[in-house]
Order: C-alpha cells, then sequence, then structure tokens
DNA sequence: TTGACTACCAGACATTTGTCTGGTATCTTC
DNA sequence: GAAGATACCAGACAAATGTCTGGTAGTCAA
C-alpha cells in the first residue's frame, strides 16, 4: 500500500541511525527493492517535510532523527581538583557524566563530593556535582570554590563588610562544620547545577586517550 | 607537538560522532587546516590502528566510535504514574533526561518526586529519581511502587511475617510519616538507581562581585 | 472524461568522498 | 652521513552520493 512504503522507509532510517549509521538514498533505494534512486528520495523528502526526518542538504548520509536535537552531553567526571585550578585538574579525570545541558555555551564539569559539610542540603559524600564553570556567583548559589589548594563544595553567602563593602562567605550546610571566611581571594572554580547520587556505579571509566 | 595534532583529530571525531554526525575525511582535513587530505587520512589511519576508532572501508562517513566507548542515552522523564501502571504512563512524558546506562539491557525511566517523605534519604521534592524497572527489590533498596493508583518513592523492607513467611513494607525515611503495610499484592515499578536535583538554571544569570 | 495526485521508474550530471602515488622537511637512531 | 620514521603536502582518479529532468501507471474526485 501507500502508507506501507513509507513507513517501511522511516523505520529503516529510524533503526540505522540509531544503531549509529545514517544510510545514504543509494542504500534506502537498494532496502526497499527500487529500481530508482528517485523512489527512495521522494520518500525520504515527504518524511522531512512531515517532520519525520530532518535533513542537511547537500553532504552525504545527512539525514537526522529529529529527536536527536534533545541530545546529551559527555562531561569530564574530575577526580581531585587541586592547586592551579582546573586548568590542571582536567588532565585527571575520572570518567565521564551524561548530561542534557550543551557544555558548548558554557563549560561544565562533574565533581564526586568528599565529606558531609552539606548535609543539610542534601548533598553527601560521593555525590556527584555538576559544576557550571563561572568565576563568580551569586549569594544563595551552591559553588566550587578552592579552599587551600582542595575544591570544596559550599553555599556562597554575600555578607556586607565594614564601609558599605561587601565580603564573601563559604557555609556549609551541617552544624558541626565552620563558615570558612576567606582571608584574601576567593577562587570559584564554578556553581553547581545539578547533584545526582548514584546507587549503582555506571561511570565509564577510560584507559587512555591519545 | 606531534601527539597534540593527534588528539585533536580524535576529540574532533569523538564531538561530531557524538553530536550525531560523522565528519568526512575532507571534513576533517578542513577543521584541522592541513592543506592535504592525505593528512587527516593518516590521522584517522592511525587512530583506528590504536582501537581509538573503527572505520567501514569504502563507504563514505564510514568510521565509528569503539563499542568501549561511552555513549548516552536519552529516557523518558514520567509526569505522573497513575494506575495501569508505565504501560498508559508511558505517554505521558514530560520530557527527557540524559544517563550513561544502556537502557535497552533493561528499560529505565526517570519520575519527579513528590513530597517530603523521603527527606532523610537525601531525596527532596522536585527531585528526580532514575528507576530501572523491574518487578521485584531487595531489601533496603530503594523503589517506585504503586500505591492507591499513585507512584510513589519509598524503602522496600522485607520483614518476617507468621509462620516463616514474609512481607514487603514500604518504609519513608522521614518521621512524620508512616510506613505503608499493603494488604494485597505490592505493585513495584522498578529500583531507583540515581537520584537528581536540579537547581534552576536562570537564563538572565548575571555574576555578583563575591 | 479530465485533471490532480501519488508512487515508482530511467537516466544523467556535478559534487563529494575514499583512496592512491609520489614528494618534501624534520626528526631520531645507528 | 645513511636509514628509517613521522608529519605534512600536491595532485589525481574512481566510486559513491545528492540532485535533477522527464516519463509511466494507477488512484481518486469533480
Amino acid at each position: 500500500m501507500a502508507k506501507e512504503t513509507r513507513r517501511r522507509v522511516y523505520e529503516f532510517m529510524r533503526n540505522q541511525i540509531r544503531a549509529g549509521s545514517v544510510p545514504s538514498v543509494r542504500e534506502v533505494q537498494r532496502a526497499m527493492g527500487f529500481s530508482a534512486v528517485q523512489s527512495a528520495q521522494e520518500h525520504l523528502d515527504a518524511l522531512v517535510a512531515d517532520g519525520f526526518l530532518e535533513k542537511i542538504p547537500r553532504i552525504s548520509r545527512g539525514y537526522r532523527l529529529p529527536e536527536r536535537s534533545v541530545s546529551a552531553f559527555m562531561i569530564p567526571l574530575l577526580g581531585r581538583v587541586q592547586a592551579g585550578g582546573l586548568v590542571d585538574a582536567i588532565e585527571d579525570r575520572e570518567g565521564y557524566v551524561a548530561v542534557d545541558i550543551d557544555p558548548s555555551r558554557r563549560p561544565l564539569f562533574a565533581l564526586r563530593v568528599r565529606g558531609e559539610s552539606m548535609k543539610d542540603a542534601a548533598i553527601l559524600p560521593d555525590d556527584i556535582v555538576i559544576v557550571r564553570q563561572q568565576p563568580s556567583a551569586q549569594h544563595g548559589d551552591i559553588v566550587v570554590a578552592m579552599i587551600d589548594d582542595q575544591a570544596t563544595v559550599k553555599r556562597l553567602r554575600i555578607v556586607p563588610g565594614p564601609a558599605g563593602s561587601s565580603r564573601a562567605e563559604l557555609h556549609p550546610e551541617n552544624p558541626e562544620f565552620s563558615p570558612i571566611i576567606p582571608e584574601g581571594d576567593l577562587h570559584i572554580l564554578g556553581k553547581v547545577v545539578e547533584v545526582r547520587r548514584q546507587f549503582e556505579t555506571s561511570v565509564f571509566h577510560e584507559d587512555s586517550i591519545p
């Protein structure tokens, strides 16, 4: 029937693309048993017109699934963040974590939480925080900052200082810990945008990369 | 340096492929600024030889990431899970969530937490739980179960019953709530494998001076 | 009928693309 | 210095590929 072939074309494309390889027009032709390229082309055009597929003109294998637009990204899970901040720490990655925020707009990284200082904010040891890299933050944000050559997760508070000035403090969310009042500059690595707790390990550990 | 270019080629390929489009050799050439196709080709060949890439000969854009590489998956974030369980609820999706667990092995779904009954387990209202679909679970697991036509997140406890039998109970982690002792069958939707909390990320985010 | 529309076919053309041969410059290693 | 290895360049060719023009057969509705 009419509609039947189109459905077969769509399912062929969807399965192939999900499996990781985009068919060319002639591969669709062969898969469907058409003896003309144009037959496959027209079905593909129709699927694009109906929004079932997207295509990049003129490039080979340029068809995409629209739901790819909600795509996922992998960001590095850093092991330790030490002196020198991220520049050095980037090389010390523990694995990768999947996020659905586009990291190309603003760099993201992930960090494993140590210690119980944020317990009352429901952030526990071994949780993973997703951090958006930025040099400053607002009052009330949960941030990652460098304290004594170690990355620490705390809540940022901006308190009024003498003579109308203001000062940044790092507050834990656990009465057993004390606030940190930095003496000099406060080196903020970024703002925590998400917290994750995994009950099963699923982080990818890489061996080596060229 | 020598290795530096190869790394750039690899990362270009990896990012492009993960983003859903496999570059052609000449696209690599242009991206790297080579004036000869062969330069890109040789780097790709070397990456294939070292196992960092795989390729299908003679077909355009035939490079793949090896199986062991990380990939991210998108799973549905269900709005409400009601009577009938997941089968009906699948159509009531609120969005998608990125995970790095392969959902083809065992179905996964995500659910937004309501209520404070798991507060002491550091699971707060509006948190998102990633659930692996399974009809049963073990003592101590945090599960999603159907209670009164509503999906609820609780800790599962198997307690000894009369005459050597055992009974399942659903325990909140908040003293203000009472355990649920199901009368009939306990309908478990799945086991919570991850908890996520997203802090609101304003589009108009201004950095203030810390 | 006519006209439109759809599905498919036949053949062709210009790019794109994978692949190949050979060359240059710069290293290291013996 | 010679030999080998590496990284890159120059140019080319055949196959793969996107795209186009025009044609046939069937359906459906006015």
